[in-house]
DNA sequence: GCCAACGTTGGC
DNA sequence: GCCAACGTTGGC
């Protein structure tokens, strides 16, 4: 059964287009420091699920385009990196602590899905992404929500006042 | 740049 | 196991 997901980054650090121009526009999605978010990697995003990427501290903060999973859970090798920004001091190479999964770019959105429009479409008012005080950085989403977003973000039309 | 809302750390 | 202090996230 296909999931369906939602990761942030700020496009300053690593953007949609970024991924597009990565190589077979595909990378690792490394730095997830957060247990929640570690357990979605390594225990549920599957081959094949799709993700919604996001824009965080950026303009627009938007549902930018949509890539998938092409690569499960393995360990996030920037854990024992001392000159990573992401290095884990305690993290142990025999029993890692941090996982990353490969993501590739499917499309880019003609119009994204602002969180302004997120938070004003009714069908997508259960979002976790909305949610008061949600910080994960990786998400589960509904079919339905990821759906929608779909559309809106493929017809640009829809959203025009 | 501010700050609310979190998660993590470490003393006890 | 509690909780204050601290660091980070991320919208505004």
């Amino acid at each position: 059964m296909k999931k369906y997901w939602l990761i942030k980054s700020e496009p300053t650090v690593f953007s949609l287009s970024d991924l597009k121009k990565s190589k077979n526009q595909t990378t690792f999605w490394d730095g997830v420091r957060n247990y929640q978010a570690r357990n979605f990697l390594r225990d549920e995003m599957k081959k094949g699920d799709q993700v919604l990427f996001y824009h965080s501290n950026s303009d627009p903060l938007a549902v930018v385009g949509i890539c998938e999973v092409v690569k499960e859970g393995y360990p996030d090798h920037t854990q024992f990196d001392p000159d990573s920004n992401h290095y884990d001091p305690k993290a142990d190479p025999k029993n890692p602590t941090w996982i990353m999964v490969d993501i590739k770019f499917i499309k880019e959105f003609k119009n994204p899905v602002t969180l302004e429009a997120i938070k004003s479409n009714p069908k997508l008012k259960n979002m976790k992404l909305i949610a008061r005080g949600n910080r994960l950085s990786v998400m589960p989403v509904t079919k339905e929500e990821f759906e929608e977003i779909e559309k809106i973000g493929t017809s640009p039309s829809l959203t025009l006042p």
